[in-house]
DNA sequence: TGCTGACCAATGGTCCAACCATTGTCAAGC
DNA sequence: GCTTGACAATGGTTGGACCATTGGTCAGCA
């Protein structure tokens, strides 16, 4: 199997071999594309490749120029790239929006309770933060989604576990479009978001009173209320197997 | 900030609106790469760099020949992609082994509780192979450790919610490595593993019971129990920041 | 001395044109 | 009919050239 191995798998493997030994961490350089070519002893064009594949995972960060800014490096950040490719698996509607929502309960549940057992000043002046920003006049829908999203992120991330976040994150981002788009066929659109904001409300004084239960009931009674009044469905529902013509 | 857009970010924007909009659906068809690069107006390389990045996400899949089965294609199955790219990053360092687990705990606990109440004969029958295949004799580290990452999964998979299941496999499988190097130095592996087995077994049994509290609780204590035992830490902990050699 | 600006070098970004490798199709020949 | 070989379509690979961006260098000037 090793024999036929692609170019720039080749490449591939060479880097992955050397972020899992560790040999590459967080910040490292990498050599030039050329010289990276010559070493392996493929055409610049497959280490190319390789390094694409691994910047869209978020792996890999590559600029240009010259100087100790530039050059290909490991990335020291990715969590948007994750939710990136999260959301782009729902747009393929392998996951139904109710497996999208029921997960976001899931771990929004368990991030509310977390938190609210475990509260800091800080972490409420930060969340308040973000309910008053949300609360702001003239937010257009995409604003205030983003400030939305931002809430449920925000709660993730002081509840101390970044994975959930950016699960969280992705998950939520994932949701986005439909979100945006129901949003803007609903007819009473201003009283829908005076009722998201008053449950955000909530929830952050059922975390600030440290009410653990109260605050991941009232999460999971936030998520499906939205959800039902914005009757969002699937966007490529039920993609077909691709019926294969077997008519000789 | 649209007239500097890289020739390969047309391409992938050009790719991903098709899919976002659903005109591109699993299973279909992308044009060749020559005649994609003439409708865009850039190289083939441009081309085949985007498709490199989709494909590395999970979204695309290439094949090269002739005939129906040859082509690039939007991917029909993607879990195992999300997996390894959670894997790299917990590799690099950027979640720890501990936000890790705790993640673990809280998707299998949910999944085995929604199991246990909403069982049925088909999916008993179904989470008893793998019990059984894991009890065979003869199973090396790697081949149990497969087998055990698909009990986990099985789990998920049969509690109905496919994006936790995938996420699920995804935040198991960034553990394989460290687990496979913790058990090789595990003195008393053999009864690690048996430990490892009898818990399945009360796993099973709770879920079969319909015993689903007992069930959550049952598999926490794995998980918490198993990552005792094993004592994993960090691969490469706290990576420091690359102090700029300013020596000059 | 200290600033400015032209040049230079390093690096990723792009393109082209050819060729290779794999695989299904189809017609010719047996 | 069956085999076989040519062919076509498609992704995989290469080398080489050139572009674009960026930081550093250094001469020249104030």
């Amino acid at each position: 199997m090793g024999l036929t191995m692609k170019a720039y798998e080749i490449v591939l493997r060479h880097i992955e071999e050397h972020i899992l030994d560790g040999r590459w961490t967080v910040g490292a350089l990498l050599p030039p594309e050329r010289e990276l070519a010559a070493q392996l002893d493929v055409s610049r064009t497959a280490v190319r490749e390789a390094v694409r594949s691994l910047a869209a995972q978020g792996v890999l960060t590559a600029s240009v120029g010259a100087g100790p800014e530039s050059g290909t490096r490991i990335a020291p950040q990715h969590a948007k790239v994750l939710g990136k490719v999260l959301q782009m698996h729902v747009a393929l509607g392998q996951f139904s929006v109710d497996e999208v929502v029921e997960t976001r309960i899931m771990l929004e549940r368990s991030s509310a309770f977390t938190l609210a057992n475990n509260v800091s000043a800080d972490a409420l002046a930060l969340l308040g933060d973000t309910l008053a920003a949300m609360e702001a006049d003239g937010l257009d829908i995409d604003a205030f989604n983003v400030l939305d999203t931002e809430f449920h992120v925000t709660i993730a991330n002081l509840s101390g576990n970044q994975l959930t976040s950016v699960i969280t994150g992705a998950v939520r981002q994932s949701l986005a479009a439909p979100i945006r788009v129901a949003s803007e066929r609903l007819a009473n659109y201003a009283e829908f978001r005076t009722g998201l904001m008053r449950q955000h409300r909530r929830i952050f004084e059922a975390i600030a009173l440290g009410e653990a239960e109260r605050a991941a009931d009232l999460v999971e009674f936030h998520i499906r209320d939205s959800h039902r009044i914005l009757a969002i469905e699937d966007l490529h529902p039920t993609s077909q197997e691709p019926t294969t013509e077997s008519m000789v």
